[in-house]
DNA sequence: ATATGTGCAAAGGGTTTGCAGATAT
DNA sequence: ATATCTGCAAACCCTTTGCACATAT
């Protein structure tokens, strides 16, 4: 579904703003709000930091994306695409999604004995593959 | 172990400070770093916040602490012991332990395909048993 | 035509920093 | 004795807010 879709489903006007801040998303992956920011000033040098935040609140809100939590970091956000995980590479610090199904924990009976599970967020902290190939 | 070996385990001094924020880490759970102050206040009217972000930060350095990141929270710390989950409901807004081993996904072909892991967070959103038995 | 959205500037929080004096070893 | 730590105040973010104007429907 298009994001022009998405954002009527959710009876959110499609602005032109709003799109950048979409497809920015969309081609960085899980950018910050200063990385967003920046980005889109490039083709869109009059777009205010206020319009970032107050957007990405109601995108969230609407569901259109979702915020990653990662340690010492600032938020994260990604396009909601079904639940998957991410790793965080601590060496050269590259975060990417990991399509893993984690739906033995929703239940999983130590879970299910403390919560009725809505999401799962889980993040993989390690080496990437080309930090482990790289000698030092 | 006790806080003060770990301490000096970790070459770092053993201060009323120091000692107050791992305890009243301990006590709380899962504070927020003004949730610390806060407390801390009460017993220790003379402690500054800039001493407990420097703080927060040689003990998550020194391995004493672990950070814990909800979304849509502040930060949050706990004494580090042994990697589990986290459930967090999205009513009342407790947050628990869930210990729960994980390490089947360290050896996961997926996640090795990726990286090396190192350390696994991971955060269960839901309703808590309370919150379930609650009419509303 | 009207409800929403945007940009600006100011305000509001949270966090970091430098430094002088205090303290643990 | 000395390296480390603390508290203070200022600086430095990051984020939110209110408002007037602009724009999507």
């Amino acid at each position: 579904m298009s994001f022009e879709e998405d954002l009527k489903q959710s009876g959110l006007k499609i602005t032109p703003q709003r799109m950048a801040i979409l497809k920015e998303i969309q081609k960085c992956g899980h950018p910050t709000i200063e990385e967003i920011y920046e980005n889109i000033l490039q083709e869109h040098p009059s777009i205010s930091l206020a319009t970032i935040y107050k957007n990405i609140i109601s995108l969230c809100e609407a569901g259109l994306l979702q915020e990653i939590r990662i340690n010492m970091q600032k938020q994260r956000y990604e396009i909601a695409h079904g639940e998957h995980m991410h790793t965080v590479c601590t060496i050269c610090g590259k975060i990417e999604d990991l399509e893993m199904n984690l739906n033995h924990l929703y239940t999983n009976k130590s879970v299910i004995q403390k919560i009725a599970p809505s999401y799962i967020a889980a993040v993989v902290y390690g080496k990437c593959l080309e930090c482990q190939k790289s000698k030092k």
